[in-house]
DNA sequence: CGAATACTTGAGTGGGGTCAACGCAAGTGG
DNA sequence: CCACTTGCGTTGACCCCACTCAAGTATTCG
């Protein structure tokens, strides 16, 4: 949990009670097995998350038969959130590799908010991270000229696993398969495979092995057309005051 | 802002604390001339809001020099939730038509969420709600077949004006041109026209004069491949307790 | 070592994009 | 009242991006 701790510290030092309390509420661990189903489409959600290990996919399937991935919750992501008021879930949620997650029960969610509302304004302010970068996927997957999808997505998973310390320079773990990068952006198998080719052969990217290499990233960016505006990153630049001080709330 | 209370009450009574509290913190208006920018991205979003009369639309400019229409606020909703915890817009949002919105300063919805948490959890679940069509359009723009886009969109709009009661029968207003079709759902403005012609066709929808008339609404839903689970609707079929108990906060 | 899965490559095709022209209605101003 | 403009919708011609089908090649795994 040290990883969630430190990524909701970045916009509002918690108190020793806060980061207690948090632990308490998020108290079991689940260990899911490649490929396994955390909740399926339709299930009602029994808990919030926080992804510890791995990657997930939130997934869908259309009545024309196609899978469309929705998003994809990295290590230190708070999910579910969006689903702790509602009544069924509209999608699933799968393990890729092997993965660990902590759950809290709504019922500690909703306390949380109520005895410490400046946490659960944290723990709100990352599910709406998530809602932009959902914004974002529409606009990937919708107007975006074709060949830029796909770098803009490798854009979105190397800046935001660079943010939680899981990159190692410009390289990181990166366990898509070539079907389940046409399912994010909308494309067949077929054609990602042509365009990853084409990235390898402008010598942008390596990617071999479960492991993607950036190897020019100002190109890459350029390609894509990133802007990590909308990942809403703490940045230097940024109002100097506190986003929540606590007299906030 | 009946129209809000009525809509929030379906899920929890509100008590009448609640309603004036509510009313109190949305007790500024403002009036939208067609057109007209609430909030531009890169602006530092100043309030949260309800949109009480006319239509909006979430857009972003990408790199390529296309627009992205990403999502339709309509009567009733409340939107900015999304970015009241976030520094900066990551998208504008603009008028339709002429429109009326309801705005809180962010401090007076910290407040609220403190001092009433479960009218803070209702408005949140509005908030989630948006999220889920979010996702859907990230499907409807990513791998749901052609022809189905225009379709889904037109169900999901009837869908939720029916909701607030801003639909004659099958008959509602529809103000948006070819070309905002297009960019809402990531075809040019050409193809869309020949889809509506086509739906024309097969007798299936009436669209003149900014007035859209659903013709067969069984036949359009099948095109579309229209569920509405994602909509999160008050139904008859979902759990007899109430969503959110008086002792669940 | 076979079986399954993932990746690669080629050939053929069609959906949807772009460009360009034209129709039509609603303003607008002389 | 008419000439001009502007915005939106419609139609045709052309073409390319990306999909599908199909076959072949690693690579992993029981």
């Amino acid at each position: 949990m040290d990883l969630v701790v430190e990524k909701l510290s970045r916009h509002a030092a918690l108190s020793p009670t806060e980061i207690r309390v948090l632990k308490e509420a998020f108290d079991t661990r689940r260990v899911l097995e490649p490929g396994e189903t955390l909740i399926a489409e339709r299930e009602p959600p029994r808990f919030v998350g926080v992804l510890l290990e791995g990657m997930l996919r939130r997934e869908k399937i259309l009545s024309s038969g196609h899978r469309q991935i929705l998003g994809l919750p990295l290590p230190g992501d708070v999910f579910d959130l969006h689903g702790f008021l509602l009544e069924r879930m509209d999608h699933s949620i799968i393990a890729f590799p092997r993965s660990v997650v902590a759950l809290a029960p709504h019922s500690a969610v909703l306390e949380l908010n109520r005895d410490h509302p400046r946490l659960g304004a944290l723990l709100w302010r990352d599910g709406l991270v998530e809602n932009a970068i959902f914004r974002e996927w529409i606009a990937n997957c919708g107007h975006r000229p074709g060949p830029s999808r796909l770098a803009h997505l490798i854009c979105e998973i190397y800046t935001r696993l660079a943010q939680v310390g899981l990159t190692d320079g410009l390289s990181f773990a990166f366990p898509l398969s070539q079907a389940d990068l046409g399912d994010a952006i909308g494309q067949s198998a077929i054609h990602v495979n042509r365009t990853l080719q084409r990235l390898r052969g402008e010598n942008l990217i390596r990617f071999i092995g479960g492991r993607m290499d950036i190897l020019d990233w100002e190109a890459l960016r350029a390609a894509a057309g990133f802007d990590p505006l909308y990942l809403h990153l703490v940045s230097t630049d940024r109002p100097t005051e506190a986003l929540l001080p606590l007299e906030a709330v």
